[in-house]
DNA sequence: GGATGTGAACGACTTCACAGCG
DNA sequence: CGCTGTGAAGTCGTTCACATCC
């Protein structure tokens, strides 16, 4: 498979894309799209920022990763800002991604059309409990724990989505790297532990809740 | 108010806290948990660190803002860094939330222990969809959306959940404020803006997987 | 000795400001 | 002109290293 570096091709423009970039890719590709339905085929630095708070120069600085795509007096054309984007964040394929631990925020993501339009596809269902094996939810036949390995294996997943309690989620991971998934998001109220060359991105609902109750009590600004 | 930047009063100590820095101290709140039930009544920042792969240099500039603490040679009590750590957070109280779009995602908050735990309460529900209205979740009855204004303050809630759709989410929050919601959790795919003095913590989940598409495409350390 | 608190060095990210091109 | 691309300056956050204190 292709080996992973962070150097550039083409041009020979060096440059880095930290998280908080990439995050913003994300942003720049949903606004763009909102853009191009309005009928814009160009779009300028300072346009793109404005609705998502950002400055021009951030907006450039950003975009100027992705190569010679913005043309001075202009902007950036919008559909190959788009395609740039996609590449670059690696949404312009397909990604498997298996799920573990079958509860409602599991239905949640089961069922949220966003994954599904930017390539995402949920190909299996895990869960310990033996009552939920064998239930069916939107397609996908809920399967035991053990099967883990196996159907990653035959079905290609790549990604594993961890929804699992905080006491099973390290455990869970263990088995999800041992059976060559790449990259977790994690959504169990831990920190989880992988071993280089797995991917990992979390989402801690309580870190966020009380990052907004400092926020609120400080008498909050944003 | 204050602009980014937080000073302290009390002790004479002059610091700030960054946006990382308070969510790593909800990471210290809950590995101390931990610790203190394994009757640790002492911690070092390097013990605390350790599991939240943080360095002690790091853990001690975050505890430092909470006033001195920590005893040369010894470490810090457990249990009054605790109380500190809750008391900067601001969950040493009870906060009441209201909850706004009552889908899976809304299902999985309410029956999220962790939330009870640390002092959130949801105290109502909100839905647009008339079918929805009436419905009992959790021991709580779905109200029409236009209640918001009076049932929030009549409640005296100060956060309110948003897990409706994007198209919405402007909408809602504005609606929030106007109800005099002091801070927000975002789910929905979407930037919010809301006027200084109200506060902002928005969980993108699209922006989440793209970050982790975007990781494990480079051929991803963590 | 063992661990804290903290200036100072370092590094990463953002904003500024302007040259250059369409 | 307008808008991009980008060095330079500025800001913010992390790591280092060491004086300090129990």
């Amino acid at each position: 498979m292709s080996k992973g570096d962070i150097s550039r091709e083409t041009n020979g423009t060096e440059a880095r894309l930290s998280r908080a970039s990439v995050g913003r890719l994300s942003l720049y590709l949903r606004r763009l799209d909102e853009l191009l339905r309005d009928g814009s085929l160009k779009v300028s630095s300072s346009q793109l920022g404005e609705a998502l708070g950002l400055t021009d120069a951030q907006v450039r600085k950003d975009l100027a990763y992705l190569g010679h795509l913005g043309q001075p007096g202009i902007g950036y054309p919008t559909r190959e800002l788009m395609t740039a984007i996609r590449h670059t964040l690696g949404v312009d394929r397909e990604w498997k991604a298996v799920l573990v631990g079958v509860g409602n925020l599991a239905r949640a993501l089961l069922r949220y059309r966003g994954f599904q339009q930017q390539g995402f596809r949920i190909v299996a269902l895990f869960d310990s409990d033996p009552a939920k094996v064998g239930q069916r939810i939107d397609g996908l036949t809920v399967q035991a724990r053990d099967e883990l390995p196996t159907v990653i294996a035959a079905a290609g997943a790549e990604l594993g989505l961890l929804t699992v309690p905080a006491e099973a989620a390290q455990s869970v991971a263990d088995i999800l790297v041992g059976a060559g998934i790449r990259g977790i998001l994690n959504f169990a109220p831990t920190v989880l532990r992988v071993p280089p060359g797995v991917s990992l991105v979390s989402v801690d609902l309580t870190v966020q809740l009380e990052q907004l109750a400092f926020l609120v009590q400080l008498g909050g600004d944003t």
